[in-house]
DNA sequence: TGCGTCACGTAATGTTATTACATGAATTGT
DNA sequence: ACAATTCATGTAATAACATTACGTGACGCA
């Protein structure tokens, strides 16, 4: 669980993806820290860049946004590939693991000879909430 | 394994697809159907729209891109949720299923009470052939 | 004929992401 | 202390992807 020394433009963008309901597209963060001093869509991705690489924020495919990472204390990128249950009535957004998908998708990858470098999982859907 | 009567752009459409080694995206769908009268993004997106409702196209999150459905004779839609591995390197895409991911998935979405209506599953990575 | 639906065409606009170029601060090796 | 390198940052412009708004003609059906 090595913290990371995260930069002024890195803490300001997961500050406000952590403070979030939902999930963010860069130029919503965008505008949130345009108080802060941000002036340009490439500030946000440059530290979406890296936060991405530090497994701290994820990035839904399917939304072209971004969350931030639901299991912190777990240091998400060690346990395997992650799941997204994403409402599309209220916008929650569950993050999971299941250990059978991983052992499952990496049996296929094996035997075809496929090296995996990164997985998506989404599911579009109704949360129970919503689904009433 | 009912046959849909395709109007002409979404037939334009599907066959550049189906020609094509990989993946493309709308506009560069586009870009080959000018010659065939296409002027304007929208044209291509409307039968895209079609295509990915008949379940003869798939649409790649990951990628902003579309690719003919592999597996037409089996009616693709019926047999549960889709998998795509995608080589980085050439760009080949291959399309399977999985009913152990498919069951597992469901499983977690019962217990939740999640209702998922679309599910994308994408593994980006290395082709056995790219990866020596 | 009048009406609703649907495929289609065109233009404009909106949204998401990247490229190119410049500056200043921190780090390293000598 | 100095040059060389690296890294975070700033700004502008542009590219890539997707949708909205509006209008037309073809077709099926009261
Ligand atoms: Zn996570
Ligand atoms: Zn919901
Ligand atoms: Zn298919
Ligand atoms: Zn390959």
């Amino acid at each position: 669980m090595s913290t990371v020394n995260l930069t002024k433009n890195q803490t300001l963008v997961l500050d406000v993806l952590t403070r979030s309901e939902g999930p963010l597209s860069a130029y919503t963060i965008l505008d949130k820290l345009r108080d802060h001093g941000f002036r340009a869509p490439l500030q946000v991705y440059r530290a979406l860049e890296k936060l991405l690489e530090f497994g701290l924020v994820h990035r839904l495919e399917s939304l072209n946004s971004f969350v931030a990472c639901a299991h912190r204390e777990h240091a998400c990128c060690s346990h395997g590939t992650v799941a997204f249950a994403i409402c599309e009535s209220c916008g929650q957004v569950s993050e999971f693991h299941d250990h059978v998908i991983d052992d499952q998708l990496n049996s296929w990858t094996r035997g075809k000879g496929f090296k995996p470098s990164k997985t998506t999982i989404e599911i579009r859907g109704l949360c129970a909430a919503c689904n009433i």
